[in-house]
RNA sequence: GGGCGUUUAGCUCAGUUGGUUAGAGCAGCUGGCUUACAACCAGCAGGUCGGGGGUUCGAGUCCCUCAACGCCCA
């Protein structure tokens, strides 16, 4: 920390230059702080003593884009201000470089697929224009261009942080594939499975048939998609009459297990209990009660299939009932359960010809061929009803999700909603209300998560199963690795025990193949930047970190795993505060999507406003709320950084060869009221800073700011100009404690032009100094209303010369002031500065009700 | 369907626990080279605070209700 005592500059070695620019500041001062370590983390300071950032890493599949410069910027006033405010901010970046974005950027990128069937190939070349038709690579082929593609974003990512200005030390990046986040994903991955909060099962999984691969429920969403109710009947197993159900997924007949009506629902309460038997399958299924039928919903009664949508698999779950899987993996129809003995049907043979028109079909083809076939039969009713439903989507994914049966590794967090419902009211919230997004998702959580990815990049699921001597995989006891030797690849590493050669051979064993869910790492964050199980000094000293700023979308998926992870691992929150950032909408308040065409990205901004007129527009949006992209808004704070270094290129210089500055000097009135004025600014940062509204600090710190340049720079000009007085002692050491402190308050914001300045007449970071306090002021506060009526004769006479279109040099010949006698006593103790100001020759002070300014110029001498 | 947020000058936003004629910046208009800044300065004009109802001596600020927009969830 360098001292907050007031400048004290060497006037034989100035470097205030004549004419002040904000250019070439940023790749300057980048480069010193990098060279000075402004920003390295001092690990040899106490938990207490730090103020740890648990940093969103981005996903680097792309570009970064406005919404992470806003959101970016927020944090970094925020680490910023702690830095400045005393504590050794711990504030690290990392890179969320695997999962599927990745993935699918390097197929399109190389031309390539995954086949990790294929073997290795040590003489595969790198494509340097991507291959049409694609080719098929092994694994760990993909696996090395992932890796060649990503190392050359993260070195983009970084320039622009940089050139951001964000204060991460740089030291300490990390990457969600890393060896350290496969060490301590993996590592933590044993932790659940020894404890039992995790568990593998074969059950019912939210599939994407393209992507082929399971996705859990925060990865989920709906989409408004044309579907028909298809009314279908049912015969009584009884042959006594039928029942009509309504469905939209017609073609899931053969895989009906039950059908299902509300319990208090009159029309069907007489066929609980009761059996009807499918169409064209001929399965006798029963017909049962649930409160989540819907009266109101088609015919009011639903046939259960497996599985159709989640409310099938509730049903399943909670009714008892089997599983009869007809689509597989790829999405299309599986081989006969009929053929197989899997269903019993009561009419054979039809259910074989039956089920033959569908196997191997997509689903929308068995649709329209099961349609057909129920038409035929007379068993479809009616025309089918075209309506606009609900359907669930993987985010990233284009055809509708499948439900289908496959073993997967669950987090068990149904059981925690509870602990996690106390985690988030724990959790301090900036702002507030964003915690209702945490608890209504916890709330609705309705399985346990599925962390198990069948991708390729990623971190491997480090474990292995024995295979028993009749070939069969046993997954009962699964083979974990030793801690030691994480991080491990199950399909290249061999289980402790075991020898390469006993790789899927009956009596050996074979790895789990699966990568973990993106967020299965990324929960990790904390555990990774900290060091947990590689570093534990350093953990101790950053854990849980003091906040995690981060946007509001993913607060059901990073936030909420995180903090899963965390409660689980450590019985603690992960951060104890949230930092939630809008979005970033474009300059007509729109989404910015690709489809659009509407996306505004960062660099062109940055090349044409600079680094601190974008960070003031980012840091202009109040926690968790949007910001439309604002060129204007841009330019005010590009005025406001070149304001700030003509303002202090004019300070700066009347202090230069002048003996050093002491608070004790400042004794004019005046000039104890603008100190005090800035004592309330100081004070209503601090405490704006400490509540997280970084926007209301830079909000009070610029709105003092345009006035002391407009009124008390007006006012003490001249006196700062005298030589050898109180008075104009008083006005530089004002003068000085103001610019310096201004320049601390602006810091966050516009880091590069309050260093520029500072480095005038430091040597120390502006960064690494101290955050003003009440101690640096002077001990006798000031009277506010001088400033007040100051102002106000000030911009009476100002008024008057620019009504009689004259310049503002235009001399007063006389002023008339009227007022109460606390008025008159303010105009007597500011007279001096205001008749330098106003160039006034002659005041005449008269008493009144209220404070009035008559101002009568002098004749204009060149008329 | 449930939840959350927003709605203040042409635009972007402040308005702390309800208290005198509702603020700022930008844009607009009119002037001005004033030795920190013409990438500047000064001044002017412009809202009755989404609609309705209520509480109160007094409401942009609290309560109810409606509406629009946005987001989250189902």
């Amino acid at each position: 920390m360098t001292s907050p005592s007031p400048t004290n500059p060497d006037a034989a070695a100035s470097k205030i230059p004549a004419k002040a620019g904000l250019e070439g500041l940023e790749e300057r001062w980048s480069s010193v702080w990098d060279a000075e370590g402004t920003f390295t983390f001092d690990r040899t300071k106490t938990r207490a003593e730090v103020y740890s950032i648990d940093t969103p890493p981005p996903t680097v599949s792309g570009e970064l884009h406005l919404g992470h410069i806003s959101s970016y910027t927020h944090a970094d006033t925020i680490a910023r201000y702690q830095r400045m405010a005393g504590r050794e901010v711990f504030y690290p970046m990392g890179w969320d470089d695997n999962g599927l974005p990745t993935e699918r950027r390097v197929q399109n990128y190389f031309g390539v697929r995954c086949d990790p069937a294929l073997p290795f190939d040590p003489d595969f070349v790198v494509p340097e224009t991507p291959h049409d038709p694609p080719i098929s690579i092994s694994r760990p082929n993909f696996v090395a261009l992932c890796t060649l593609l990503t190392t050359e974003d993260e070195r983009a990512f970084e320039n622009l942080w940089r050139r951001l200005g964000l204060s991460v030390d740089w030291s300490m990046t990390y990457s969600t594939v890393g060896e350290r986040a496969r060490r301590v994903s993996q590592r933590s991955f044993i932790d659940l499975v020894e404890s039992g909060h995790i568990y593998q099962r074969e059950a019912p999984t939210l599939w994407d048939v393209d992507f082929q691969t399971a996705v859990s429920q925060a990865e989920l969403e709906d989409r408004e998609r044309p579907g028909a109710y298809h009314r279908v009947r049912f015969a009584y197993a009884d042959g006594t009459g039928s029942v009509d159900i309504e469905t939209t997924r017609p073609e899931l007949l053969p895989s009906c297990v039950a059908l299902v009506a509300h319990p208090d629902d009159a029309r069907y309460q007489p066929l609980f209990g009761t059996e009807v038997i499918t169409p064209l399958f001929g399965v006798a299924v029963p017909v049962l009660a649930h409160e989540l039928a819907d009266p109101e919903k088609g015919s009011g009664i639903a046939m259960i299939c497996t599985f159709g949508d989640t409310t099938d698999v509730l049903w399943w779950r909670e009714l008892n009932l089997p599983a009869r899987t007809t689509i597989g993996r790829n999405g299309r129809f599986e081989p006969s359960p009929f053929a197989s003995g899997l269903i019993a049907s009561t009419t054979p043979d039809d259910a074989l010809t039956n089920y033959a028109e569908l196997e191997g079909k997509t689903v929308k083809a068995a649709q329209t061929r099961i349609v057909e076939l129920l038409a035929a039969s007379g068993a479809l009713i009616g025309e089918p009803r075209a309506i606009t439903h609900p359907v669930k989507f993987f985010e990233k994914g284009d055809r509708p999700l499948e439900i289908v049966s496959s073993r997967q590794w669950f987090v068990a967090t149904l059981p925690l909603r509870e602990a996690l419902l106390a985690r988030g009211a724990e959790l301090n919230w900036h702002p507030n209300f964003m915690g209702h997004r945490y608890t209504n998702w916890v709330e609705g959580l309705n399985g346990d998560w599925n962390v198990s990815r069948q991708r390729f990049f990623g971190v491997p699921i480090p474990l292995w199963y024995g295979i028993r001597s009749d070939g069969t995989v046993d997954y009962s006891t699964p083979l974990l690795p030793s801690l030691e030797h994480l991080p491990v690849d199950p399909s290249t590493d061999v289980p402790p025990g075991f020898t390469e050669d006993q790789r899927d051979q009956p009596g050996g064993f074979t790895g789990d193949p699966d990568v973990m869910d993106t967020w299965a790492t990324s929960s990790l964050t904390p555990q990774i930047a900290g060091g947990w199980g590689d570093d534990d000094d350093l953990f101790e000293r950053v854990f849980p970190m003091d906040l995690r700023p981060q946007a509001h979308e993913i607060i059901r998926t990073w936030l909420f795993s995180t903090v899963v992870r965390s409660h689980l691992g450590h019985n603690t929150l992960p951060f104890t505060n949230a930092l939630i950032s809008g979005w970033v909408l474009d300059p007509n308040r729109k989404k910015m999507s690709k489809s659009k065409g509407n996306v505004l990205t960062p660099l062109p901004l940055l090349d044409a406003h600079g680094a601190d007129a974008v960070r003031y527009w980012a840091a202009s949006a109040r926690p968790g709320t949007d910001l439309a992209v604002d060129d204007a808004q841009m330019k005010v704070g590009r005025r406001l950084a070149i304001k700030l270094l003509n303002a202090s290129k004019f300070v700066l210089g009347r202090l230069e060869g002048q003996p050093p500055t002491s608070v004790g000097a400042i004794t004019e009135p005046i000039d104890l009221a603008e100190a005090s004025a800035l004592l309330a600014v100081v004070n209503d940062a601090t405490a704006a800073f400490e509540a997280y509204d970084y926007a209301r600090a830079l909000e009070r710190t610029e709105a003092y700011f345009w006035t002391f340049c407009d009124d008390y720079l007006e006012l003490v000009k001249t006196r700062a100009y005298a030589e050898d007085s109180a008075a104009s002692a008083s006005a530089r050491a004002t003068l000085d404690l103001v610019l310096s402190v201004l320049l601390r308050l602006f810091a966050p914001f516009l880091p590069f032009a309050t260093e520029e300045v500072w480095r005038w007449t430091k040597d120390a970071s502006v960064h690494r100094s101290a955050w003003p306090t009440a101690a640096e002021f002077p001990a006798t506060s000031g009277d506010a209303h001088l400033r007040t009526v100051a102002a106000s004769v000030l911009e009476a006479i100002r008024r008057t010369k620019t009504t009689e279109q004259r310049s503002m040099r235009a001399a007063v010949a006389l002023a008339t002031i009227t007022g109460t006698d606390d008025d008159l006593r303010a105009v007597a103790l500011v007279q001096g500065d205001l008749s330098d100001a106003g160039v006034v020759e002659r005041f005449e002070l008269v008493s009144g009700d209220a404070l009035g300014v008559a101002a009568e110029l002098a004749p204009d001498p060149a008329v």
